[in-house]
DNA sequence: ACAAGTACTTACCCCAAAGTATGTATCATG
DNA sequence: CATGATACATACTTTGGGGTAAGTACTTGT
């Protein structure tokens, strides 16, 4: 599990950082290039494994699953696996990641508009 | 400066995921553990380097400047020098950076909440 | 003469995040 | 009998963010 190095000032920084900082806290669980992304698709609605796959063909299934769980772990989405073969896994947010869709939201629009004028 | 290899999938990605998710757009001029701190600093008013540098004791010159830096080339804050010896040069907000504030706020309010409940 | 304050710059190193590539188990279908 | 789909796992390498430490140029205070 790409196990950290307790002992790295790297890490204490980030530690105090997220307890002392709510928005560095935010920061570490949607952070990443590819957690935002994630949350989006998720937020139309559950999906499969596949289907998310198949929505962003850029990510590798590595790095898919590796945040998937990230976001487990920080209670963002549930995972939800019927136990037959082939396995049949969704994924869909929970309610703290769904409590998130407005800070998205704030965030998409605040990028788009500044994308817009580009400098004002 | 940190000269940024060019062809690098790493990069290649960062630039297509900012521009296709506005949210990860944001998420590349506000991330990092500092720049929030600094931007919420400012927030509260135009300050100078040296003030900033005993706001923030932890953190060191480089990461504060480079920051900084960023902060500027993202337009988000303005830098401003009284061509003086000693040096004295103040930073502030930009217009875009000010409209960054209910984003912010937004964040910090799901983090508060997200930290109080810790799992729903 | 020397320390201290101003606002930086620079060289060097470490490490965790991200990418590449391949493997696993089970079943359905051609 | 081999290919493809499902949902992962794992070993290996690269690289950019961050940390440490020291230096710069100029002036004021003691």
């Amino acid at each position: 599990m790409t196990a950290i190095k307790e002992s790295s000032t790297r890490n204490f920084n980030k530690q105090i950082s997220a307890i002392s900082c709510p928005v560095t806290y935010v920061m570490n669980k949607i952070g990443g290039h590819w957690k935002p992304i994630i949350l989006y698709h998720l937020s139309t609605g559950q999906k499969r494994y596949s289907e998310l796959r198949r929505a962003i063909p850029e990510i590798t299934e590595k790095m898919l699953i590796q945040h998937l769980k990230q976001l487990q772990e920080d209670n963002l989405v549930l995972r939800t696996a019927e136990p037959v073969v082939p396995p049949f896994v969704t994924y869909s947010l929970t309610p703290a990641g769904a409590r998130l869709q407005p800070v998205l939201d704030a965030m998409a629009l605040w990028g788009l508009d500044d994308m817009a004028k580009g400098n004002n």
